[in-house]
DNA sequence: CAAGGGCGTTGAAAATGTTTCATCCGCCGC
DNA sequence: GCGGCGGATGAAACATTTTCAACGCCCTTG
């Protein structure tokens, strides 16, 4: 097949070679009709311009990261520990911030700009549109413990199912009688699938969730309902808070209503956030194997030629951490 | 002044134009040694790629910002503002993150690879030479919250000095005898600042540090510390941590001991964390005016024609948050 | 030890892309 | 209506990149 020059698509699009070189300048003098025909004309014929050469042949060794929630030191323990695992595979980091007013255009746009490896795609909306527009891209994409129906996709979780499950059981067979759930936000999958399996298995052992509230994934909103929680009559006996900030929230509730924990009410979370460890919370929790988690995400990409058309989705088992709220 | 093209570089280096464009690809069939000798007589001449050509037109309109701790809420809430602010002002954030164990070139080269208008570093370590090298390749960099001997750096900065002051004065002014300070890591401005001001109000008080212990800007380290700080007798009656995440430390080392704060000794830190004003916690602290300083950084680099010559260091108040702990 | 083949490097020349420059064309002010 | 300004344009000059044949080094093999 014959190579695709700036000729042919000046050609195609009735313009002089000239013209098709200065439509991939931003500056240039050209109008933006010509400009947009003569993109029409090389998009058709697979034209790639000088300026994609130049750009692709950078080198970049670098594995871009997504992420939106920064004030969820999940998320911040997440790319510490990414940034700790690529040095030693020759490669680096950098690490997009989103935020939820953003557009997925925007956010796509940057990521393109700044050419990589590959994605790790941690935020927690959009997610779907975002890996979707990766793969138009060409770009792997690596979903962070979320998942999407089109399985399709390249995913590492955590197996936020089987790890609500083990808190349920733990919950029933400590004898809890009336069980709440601090959910998050319910457009994400680590909230519902955390949900479900708690479901799941309170059910199984003939129990089920006897009041839930919503926690947004956020300290501030998670401590009011904690609040609420903690006034309902009779008590919950147990609760589980679909993530460590929430959990820490209701422990810091229950603490203000002089409430014992874990005696009057037990407090699981899930994660493992470095606080969760601290002393002031002790907190029972299941741990996320990040490391694990990361080490798969950039093997995916590395790999990615092999496996960008097959979907490719990892669950790893996260371990319960027994501490002393639960 | 005659335009320096590839030939003038091949002449000079005594090879031929192929080599001169096969030296600016980095998988191109080209010895080092050539290569090498290529760029010699490339900056000799001043010669501009034309891959530096295409780089540099491609537009960015974003800033970068460079951290490396991110376990310390800190900087995750200061990206968080950045984030929150550029959008309106057309730009965008780039994160890169390292770890002490970083070379700076290695960071350089990133921070230069990923074009940006600018960047902000907000590194704990090798700040000063990763500035002095921006400056070298003309790129405008501030300092966020550190300060160098070398006065002709851009930076912002909280009062970390006046500060600290106020912390001693609040302690003075509350009676307490026998006054602590837990500090972070030496070879740090803000530790150095904080500690020179909290020392230099005491004295002014007629008081002075009764015992110094070193948290290292770190949770755990800060906790061991505080147990030791604890074990005191006769126990300090006020305690200054050189930042928040060591005060919440030292709080929970207290609650452990069963002490009092801040009836027996009170606590105070530096930064504002959104941790501070949790609920287990109500930290009296210095809050860090983030959004201003961040605005202020990114004035200086979008207007860094102008002052990138002359050293802009601009120094913001903190503002006493009093909660419950001291 | 010599022949041969593979592999990386090289410069000349061909292919491709970019910039200059003269020109065109529409629009505006006079 | 006319001059002039400024952006847009293509041809051609210029610059860069790629191809290709050849070279030389090194290693294998007979």
């Amino acid at each position: 097949m014959k190579k695709i020059t700036a000729k042919d698509v000046a050609a195609l699009a009735g313009v002089s070679v000239a013209a098709v070189s200065r439509a991939y300048r931003v500056d240039a003098p050209i109008s933006d009709a010509k400009r947009k025909a003569i993109f029409a004309a090389a998009a058709r014929l697979g034209y790639i311009s000088n300026v994609d050469k130049v750009l692709s042949k950078q080198s970049t060794n670098t594995i871009a990261m997504v992420v939106s929630e920064l004030r969820n030191p999940f998320y911040p323990s997440a790319i510490d520990e990414l940034i700790r695992q690529l040095p030693e595979r020759g490669l680096k980091a950098i690490v997009h911030v989103v935020t939820s007013a953003d557009e997925v255009d925007t956010i796509m746009r940057q990521v393109l700009d700044f050419r990589t490896e590959g994605v790790i795609l941690a935020s927690s909306t959009m997610t779907s549109r975002l890996a979707r527009s990766c793969r138009e891209m060409g770009l792997p994409a690596v979903l962070l413990n979320r998942v999407q129906s089109d399985s399709s996709m390249m995913a590492v979780c955590c197996d936020n199912y089987s790890g609500a499950r083990q808190i349920a059981a733990r919950f029933l067979s400590g004898g809890r009688q009336r069980i709440a759930f601090v959910g998050g936000r319910s457009d994400t999958s680590t909230h519902l699938e955390r949900m479900r399996g708690f479901q799941d298995q309170l059910e199984h052992g003939g129990q089920s969730i006897c009041c839930q509230f919503d926690g947004g994934f956020d300290y501030q909103q998670a401590f009011r309902a904690g609040q609420v929680l903690l006034e309902q009559r009779p008590l919950p006996d147990a609760v589980f808070c679909a993530n460590d900030i929430m959990a820490v929230a209701v422990l810091d509730a229950a603490r203000i209503k002089g409430i014992s924990v874990p005696k009057d009410i037990a407090v699981i979370g899930f994660d493992d956030i470095p606080m969760a460890a601290w002393e002031s919370y002790r907190l029972t929790t299941i741990r996320q194997p990040l490391r694990r988690m990361l080490k798969q995400a950039v093997d995916i990409i590395v790999n990615a030629d092999a496996s960008i058309e097959t979907g490719d989705i990892r669950v790893l088992q996260g371990e319960m951490q027994e501490r002393e709220s639960g």
